[in-house]
DNA sequence: TATTGTTATACTCTATAACTATA
DNA sequence: TATAGTTATAGAGTATAACAATA
């Protein structure tokens, strides 16, 4: 039988124990999670906002506030598009991105703490059957390099 | 090196898929990811607020509005103790069992879907990495059972 | 007309502070 | 006093519906 009864409860558990760490590194940092996650999809480039509604899942009203509130704090900016100017684009400020950098390398380093106590080969035979799965599932660089974790260099 | 630059990114995309793949179960069901949470804790027993607290790490105001809203939708019932009559003990209602194994069954799943892709070894193994993970961290019986994945009898 | 965004509205979630009741 | 909960308040997140501007 290939049922694996435990694994349904191992990811639902798993994704809970990131989460928390996640937001207590985005409370640290004076983040909601929602705009943490946004400021780590424009991390290495600038995004319309259409394409950011499917990246982050959410409808545009709600994107729309989320960039005027961390617009408002200035860690953000939007830019338009001279050549259709309904289009806007979001960008982080020079602020922004020092906090989002901040931010990244700490989740990272937290989350490589949360792993140290197994075996690297146990880590690296977990990483591979992970981007397995989000291979499968087309999901979008939420967090890290758009590039596959074979890139170990 | 032991570092393991992908897996920090592995945690968090996958962390955020899933919990994409269980909101959309609850919207399903016409419950919060919160309230969700909320019922699969009282799945298989009642438990006291203070506990719940613990369980779901949140403060006490939010759990007791959160009571409150499924309360009033007849999901969970608040029982009091005649021997400490300060202390509160939350119970699913038969309704509230009941939607509670269906959203329960509907997101196992869901999830095992998710990995019905990989080969029996390769999904085990990762099952076993992730409750050393999560035994490490204590992690409450969130969702499944209390017992360990082992028992797959 | 179709698309891009924003505004209006409503609810849930969640934190802090202040309060009530019981121990 | 200390503990268990609730109420008050405020802000964030997010959905749907209605609107404005541009293509």
């Amino acid at each position: 039988m290939p049922e694996n009864p435990g694994i349904a409860a191992a990811l639902v558990r798993l994704s809970f124990l990131v989460q928390r760490h996640y937001a207590q590194i985005c409370a640290q940092h004076d983040l909601s999670p929602a705009q943490a996650e946004l400021m780590c999809v424009l991390k290495d480039q600038a995004r319309g906002l259409t394409e950011l509604t499917r990246m982050l899942g959410v409808e545009r009203p709600g994107l729309s506030g989320l960039v005027a509130r961390i617009e408002r704090r200035g860690l953000v900016r939007r830019e338009t598009n001279p050549l259709d100017r309904r289009a806007v684009t979001v960008a982080l400020t020079g602020r922004g991105k020092e906090i989002t950098d901040d931010f990244y390398a700490e989740v990272s380093g937290r989350l490589r703490q949360l792993v140290a106590h197994l075996p690297a080969d146990q880590q690296e035979q977990f990483t591979t059957t992970a981007f397995g799965i989000l291979l499968a599932e087309e999901v979008p660089p939420i967090f890290g390099d758009a590039e596959e974790p074979g890139t170990t260099s």
